[in-house]
DNA sequence: ATGGTAGACGATCTA
């Protein structure tokens, strides 16, 4: 089973790119982030690709879906028992596997009112993933964490040094949730230098490579036993009008 | 202390 998560950045705007990598990449699921729309306004052309979605969606800002060839079951949109206004949770049992698409919010400036909504999204994901953990099953959260675990997965470390995706108290609350018992898929089948995942728009940070690892697969136990490979699809990065986002991939043999 | 780019949206806000 492929599952794969990608924050597209707008859906509308980057439908030609989601629409040639479902046919080249043909995921069992894929999990969307910052979709900036509302479910009416999702394009359709997508689901003809053979799949089923679950989505929450939002005008403008966030918006997150869960696409997959197999039926979907059991959807929960937002994380629950955490009051939120934007649309950064969504979360299905599908193909023998429970998924979760999360957009965690971007914090913005340290100790800002973003921060500390950051901060406290991360907490509630860290009860809720408790809780998921205790069900013993295939889980796989998928997203864009806006956290760079550690240095190693920032090509400019001094540059980022105590700013927001590489602080202290985000890199706590990342540490918190995996040792619950979730695994980095992409830091645990990788040798050597860790993939990024994200490079700014701004001041030509792709063709330098400046990126920072910031999209994350979590799995527990019973699916990171079954991982495969994974793999961060850059060329999709380099394109025309590309998301600052690459997707990245996990291979389960289940 | 701001800039650099992108997207939604229609002036700024978020990232």
């Amino acid at each position: 089973m492929k599952v794969i998560t990608w924050n597209v950045n707008s859906v509308r705007a980057r439908l030609p790119h989601v629409e040639l990598f479902l046919k080249e990449q043909q995921p069992d699921v894929l999990l969307l982030q910052e979709l900036k729309c509302e479910e009416h306004a999702f394009p359709a052309s997508l689901l003809d690709f053979g799949y089923n979605c679950a989505l929450f969606g939002q005008k403008t800002y966030n918006g997150v879906a869960i696409l997959s060839k197999h039926p979907i079951e059991d959807i929960q949109n937002g994380i629950p028992n955490f009051e939120d206004t934007a649309a950064r949770y969504v979360e299905a049992f599908t193909g023998g596997v429970r998924v979760a698409s999360v957009y965690v919010p971007n914090g913005q400036e340290i100790d800002s009112k973003a921060y500390h909504y950051k901060l406290d999204f991360l907490n509630a994901l860290y009860s809720h993933c408790k809780t998921l953990l205790g069900f013993d099953e295939r889980l796989v959260i998928g997203g864009d964490f806006n956290i760079a675990p550690s240095d190693e997965d920032v090509c400019n470390p001094a540059a980022w040094q105590g700013q927001v995706l590489c602080s202290q108290l985000e890199r706590d609350a990342w540490r918190k949730i995996t040792y619950l018992g979730l695994a980095d898929a992409v830091k645990d089948s990788t040798t050597g230098a860790m993939p990024y995942t994200w490079w700014d728009y701004r001041k030509g940070a792709f063709a330098k490579d400046d990126g920072l690892r910031i999209d994350h697969l979590l799995l527990s136990p019973n699916a990171a036993d079954a991982l495969k490979t994974t793999k961060v699809h850059k060329n999709m990065r380099g394109l025309e009008r590309a998301s600052d986002h690459a997707p990245v991939e996990c291979v389960l043999t289940i």
